[in-house]
DNA sequence: GCCGCTCGTGGTAGCGCTGTCAATCGGTGC
DNA sequence: GCACCGATTGACAGCGCTACCACGAGCGGC
């Protein structure tokens, strides 16, 4: 009984060694540091693992090595547009690395966030990626104890759990109600759903931006718990108007609202930018396509994902960076639906 | 020396064992089927685990026992909204099982396709769901190879690599453009982007249907292998008015593209649907919230992730389907941009 | 009272790979 | 010519868990 639970066609390491006349630890270098060998015996492993169709056993990888060439990523949601850009960073850049990715979904609870780290910790990976700044004290013991890089992204606060890739939505609120303002706007509303973390400092950037130009209003806020969503920016804006006649301008808190704002301008024949100004937050591709093309805080969502990515890898592999908290900003994009009312 | 790599704060199956008082094997059996045991000892094995923090380690349990509780996903995008509604059903239809997902992006590319077939291969996932049934030749022998249950998703056919979920493509356009013919359209243009195989068969429904009707011509079709985009549906409304200045409907492949075709129209004061009606495809949020509110066709997508995965888990755990093949359909939502126009 | 059954439990022996460290080899400096 | 050095290579011993099989206890049927 040579061996007992083998597999029948299962090929291991120790048939490409044998095929190659090597040892199985000298195949098994080959897959992970081909440099380390003399020419010939590369050639020679590298095809017998063709010959054999050989595929490697990632468990025993992994138990054999006490870890994971995976990336964990936590995101809060996958219906969220926003997070389909920074995905799309993050696998653009670990396309070619080592590594893998396997993202899982928070729903945007910080106890789910929770138990799914947890659940990495016993996959041992070997980066980690995080939304937001707001986890349980748990968590952040967690992440702490995990013992390999993390990156916290979409935003920037004063104490990184290791890294940081964002920018501050306080900040970009405020730049928009302000440009909203500095085109003579006063009756300034925002409308907002979900009122996650990061909503709730652009919320923070419009009160703070509504205070200091004297404009402030509670009767111009309006926000709801529900998911997001084009149908919902229309009801909230419908709402506004009947809470605040006189409206002059609405900050969405992100660019779905916008969107369904405006089509509800457009159903009850409100001009905008002349009657109404909008403002979006996000810049998705639509908002420069829309008529009147509308104005919203372009946030480098790419890049924060490919960013994260690439400072995970680096740090991995024991290049730390010099600055662990990276700024990407944000730019604000004015377009049509917030120009000047004419005189 | 008694453990030679250990880590330092490890904790092991083995620790819990002899806290709780029995055998390494009876704390294993607690894990994975806790009905199995007796009362005191589950209870004990239960306490112990908690008050040592015991996490389990997944590699050593992969390798032990030859799998994975993992399903792998295939999906070709992620910029695509429609699979977030397809994820989205994944995600809710496995939580709370012991499956957990890895979703990896194929890029729209067979052989990219391919090779993370081959590296799923590496991992042996419990099942597998992939987008679509143009696989190449060696993507199915994997796939065959593979011994697990596979799911393909978003359109069926007559040969299915195990279990199918999805509907027709080609029917569902047909239908999308027979109601465009039947309020009267006759110069029915289609606009379509990306041409993956699934829109290539809307393409062919389009096509049939029009042939039938005794309306096809060359000139009402246009389409580009670009990315989509609402800008893109601007652009290409743009080019096909340009073409043929006498269109009085466009189908859409897909939402975006509508969306996009929309604005166009209202930057160039075409009346929609009077001079011109819009369809789209797919059903998003924002069709019904557009103004006017846009038809479409409907598709079941959130639908489609959660079957995909329930299939699976019944499959892995032996109640295999009666149908491995199933059609959910779509419907076609009639609104306001492909009213009759006026007599 | 004995048989055979089920249920719960434990011992043994790996799963396929890699970390550690020692051994080997060819070339180098003096 | 010899000690020495870095570059390659290999032997060994696990990594933490579970499959397999064995075993004993409890129980109903005859």
């Amino acid at each position: 009984m040579a061996r007992k639970r083998s597999k029948a066609g299962a090929i291991r390491l120790t048939e490409v060694a044998k095929l190659a006349g090597v040892s199985p630890i000298t195949a098994s270098r080959f897959f992970r540091n081909p440099e380390a060998l003399s020419v010939s015996k590369r050639e020679r492993v590298e095809s017998a693992a063709k010959e054999l169709g050989y595929v490697p056993n990632l468990a025993a990888r992994a138990l054999a090595s006490q870890r994971t060439e995976v990336i964990g990523v936590l995101i809060p949601s996958l219906t969220n547009n926003v997070f389909n850009d920074v995905l799309r960073g993050i696998y653009d850049a670990s396309e070619g690395s080592r590594y893998s990715i396997q993202f899982v979904n928070t729903r945007y609870s910080i106890l789910q966030e929770e138990k799914l780290l947890r659940l990495f910790q016993a996959q041992k990976p070997s980066g980690l990626i995080v939304t937001g700044i707001n986890q349980t004290e748990a968590s952040i013991d967690i992440m702490k104890a995990m013992n390999c890089p993390i990156v916290q992204i979409m935003e920037i606060g004063p104490e990184p759990v290791d890294m940081m890739v964002g920018f501050s939505h306080y900040d970009a609120a405020f730049a928009a109600v302000s440009h909203l303002i500095s085109q003579g706007r006063r009756r300034i509303g925002i409308i907002g759903a979900r009122m996650d973390p990061r909503v709730q400092r652009r919320l923070e950037g419009y009160r703070d931006a509504m205070k200091q130009a004297g404009l402030a209003d509670p009767a111009l806020i309006l926000t709801t718990p529900t998911p997001t969503g084009m149908t919902l920016g229309g009801t909230l804006l419908a709402d506004l108007l009947a809470q605040v006649p006189d409206l002059d301008a609405v900050f969405c808190i992100n660019d779905d609202l916008a969107l369904g704002a405006l089509f509800e301008c457009q159903r009850r024949q409100i001009p905008v930018p002349e009657k109404l100004a909008i403002v979006g937050f996000n810049d998705m591709e639509f908002m420069a396509s829309a008529f009147p093309s509308l104005s919203s805080v372009r946030t480098n969502r790419y890049e924060m994902g490919r960013d994260a990515v690439t400072m995970l890898i680096d740090a991995i592999e024991g290049r730390r960076p010099e600055k662990p908290v990276v700024d990407l900003g944000f730019e604000l994009m004015v377009r049509g639906s917030s120009a000047r009312p004419r005189a």
